[in-house]
DNA sequence: CAAGAGTATGTCGCATCGGACATACAGTCA
DNA sequence: TGACTGTATGTCCGATGCGACATACTCTTG
């Protein structure tokens, strides 16, 4: 296992800087691993307002609900290609996804804290 | 063959809505083609500004001269995932990449006219 | 012209991705 | 409690991406 893990552990609430060293993770990995989370959240805000159910919307990009939750995870599993194909497919344009990014996310998860 | 041929069409200076409805693209295809020959263009020029090679920034990223190319040819052999890292390699944040993005380029390959 | 540097194109074997399916988990309602 | 809806997790296998290599093309320099 390499990067199979991370996501996991970054969604549970981890600092990715604590495993960094851990795992071997350059720069560049962490830097696409949280754009990915970033994309995925922008991905789970729309689809909400939008109303749709993580199968609707399976439905509507011609996949399954176990890929769009995988998605919305930020699974290692998913490229972004398909992350931006489906927030194309929501009706976003890449610019609106770009500034969703930027804006800082309201820090879900606040139980597991770490030290 | 389907978007195999996609890019190269249009990176030959063809308007894509001209070949959209010939081959079978969907507006999410077409905004993800788009996309992807973007952020081409912000590396190429990016690695032009720290005066790399394809074969420098090849050995930068782990990879070889041939992936280079076809990135920045916006190739549909080359994933988003490949290209942002190789941005991300090349030192530029998630940020710097959407605003090169976002800011229209100057028209490049204004030889090969249609129409 | 030759030689070299830089870039482009095509292909191959292996690794990873993606849709599908099964199944487990979490909430809600009666 | 059981039934139902929505979400999460794990696995399979066919499809696609990737590094590598060969080779061709484009310039420049001599």
């Amino acid at each position: 296992m390499k990067k199979s893990k991370i996501n996991r552990l970054r969604a549970a609430g981890w600092r990715v800087g604590s495993v960094r060293e851990f795992l071997e993770l350059s720069d560049e990995d962490v830097a696409l691993i949280e754009l990915k989370l970033a994309v995925a959240d922008v991905i789970r805000r729309t689809r909400q307002r939008r109303e749709l159910t993580q199968t609707g919307l399976a439905k509507l990009i011609g996949s399954s609900q176990s890929r769009v939750a995988k998605m919305e995870a930020g699974d290692a599993s998913v490229s972004l290609d398909l992350m931006f194909r489906t927030a194309f497919s929501l009706g976003l344009s890449a610019n609106e996804v770009s500034k969703q990014i930027a804006k800082p996310r309201p820090a879900r998860g606040s139980s597991k804290k770490v030290g």
